[in-house]
DNA sequence: GCTACACGTTGACATGAATCAATCTGGGTA
DNA sequence: TACCCAGATTGATTCATGTCAACGTGTAGC
């Protein structure tokens, strides 16, 4: 069924953050090595998502955050009207389900933009965790207090920035992101459509796509369907100087 | 039980949530009559802020989150060119400072709108209190989340609403925070500057002052100055069907 | 009571991005 | 291989809102 992912699965159900490459980026990160056990043990893991798959849904019972092993993941909220508005996107190592936290139901739906696999943190149990230790309630902290932030960063762009503003911006966000994955910074797969994008930035998907030619055009990126490469990083932030997560 | 740091402060230094008429809007909804003495032994109480003042400053160490306690407060960030973006208002019984939880230092700077009087939350305090007392935790998360979820709501409109819609979900917004307080939500005083409601939202001063107008011509607000009224709310939330806090 | 200045309103005009419409492209599949 | 269809691109036109400019208005300080 599973090929390469099936081997870290099959052993047992268990996670294993202690040899998990994106322990440095995940929840581990604020575990002691010797308590990283307590973690594992509340981790439930790895089910494989293939690109549409849903996550969950929004209003559906919350039960878990996520944490994303491999893949991409974007969240939206859709309104009574029917329409979306993509809230984020979602690399390996970042924490999915932060803004349910309050409720009883997901705030948002989350679906799998490529073939994606996550380990799930149960809330009552990383609730409990959390307590047990201040290192992660405060790790936890942290994680959503920049959740809170890249929001304000967010509000700021669509509200103050042009649409090249707000694309270079976004490049530059998932840039740095690959590169905290030892990726290349310069080349990668956008993992989402360029619907995805518009939707996110507050743009239409003509004026997305009309930037990227037009950034193309000058020789600061080369894009070709998915694939995309930074030409000319300095220019990039010439045009959009900060953007953080 | 004395505070070392207060200067002019109010004849007792101790806050007393017990008696305090918002404890059912603040941190102390989450806690235990029987506890809630813990609460109140971290709390610095009282300082008044004049209008204008700053109660904190963006890169200043991050010392403590803030409950209004009176009055109002907006937070905004102000970027290297100098230009600024409101990230929110705060009303009596909200706290302020959930953005800044992750780091050393405030990522925004909080004005005094109006006379406003705040309770300090000292951060490692009141880390521990939530370690300690696991409801607690609990509430925090869910502000935290809360405050998440509302910046995608703002986003949301930011991307997707018009002057009109952005404008009528902010005052439907404050009318319900208001209504929360038993105060009327019909008729109240905005506590911000046309100029701090058109960053808030994206929009240029002129743009807020003429839908104001527009509003009122169609006689669904009354305005005067600071002074509103809203005449017709089921028209507004036509306006703009959704918005929480 | 007067002045001054920040704040608010109104009008005329410019423009960036949305919208509408047509066409292209590539990957999946029959 | 040929077809199909969602996604992407390109062009023409429209429109909401920004920008610039002028003018009211209220209130704090003298």
């Amino acid at each position: 069924m599973d090929r390469a992912i099936s081997v870290k699965l099959s052993p047992s159900l268990k996670a294993s953050c202690h040899t998990c490459s994106l322990s440095n980026l995940c929840l581990p990160l604020a575990v002691d090595e010797n308590q990283l056990d307590r973690l594992e043990d509340i981790v439930e893991q790895g089910r494989i998502y293939d690109r549409g798959d849903h996550l969950f849904d929004q209003d559906a019972p919350f039960r878990s955050c996520l944490a994303v092993r491999s893949g991409a993941v974007k969240t939206s909220i859709i309104t009574e009207n029917g329409s979306e508005q993509v809230t984020g996107f979602f690399l390996p190592g970042e924490l999915v389900g932060l803004d349910s936290l309050s409720g009883e139901r997901y705030a948002c739906t989350a679906k799998a933009l490529e073939r994606t696999s996550v380990c799930r943190f149960p809330i009552e149990k990383l609730e409990e965790l959390t307590s047990a230790m201040p290192e992660l309630q405060h790790h936890m902290y942290q994680l959503m207090s920049k959740e809170i932030r890249s929001g304000h960063q967010l509000a700021m762009l669509l509200s103050k920035n042009s649409a090249e503003e707000r694309i270079a911006a976004l490049l530059l966000s998932l840039s740095s992101r690959f590169q905290r994955r030892r990726m290349s910074g310069t080349k990668f797969n956008l993992p989402m459509a360029r619907s995805d994008i518009a939707n996110f930035l507050g743009l239409a998907v003509e004026t997305v796509s009309r930037v990227f030619t037009r950034f193309q055009n000058q020789g600061i990126i080369r894009t070709q369907g998915r694939e995309i490469e930074l030409l000319d990083t300095e220019s990039l932030r010439g045009v959009m100087p900060e953007f953080e997560r």
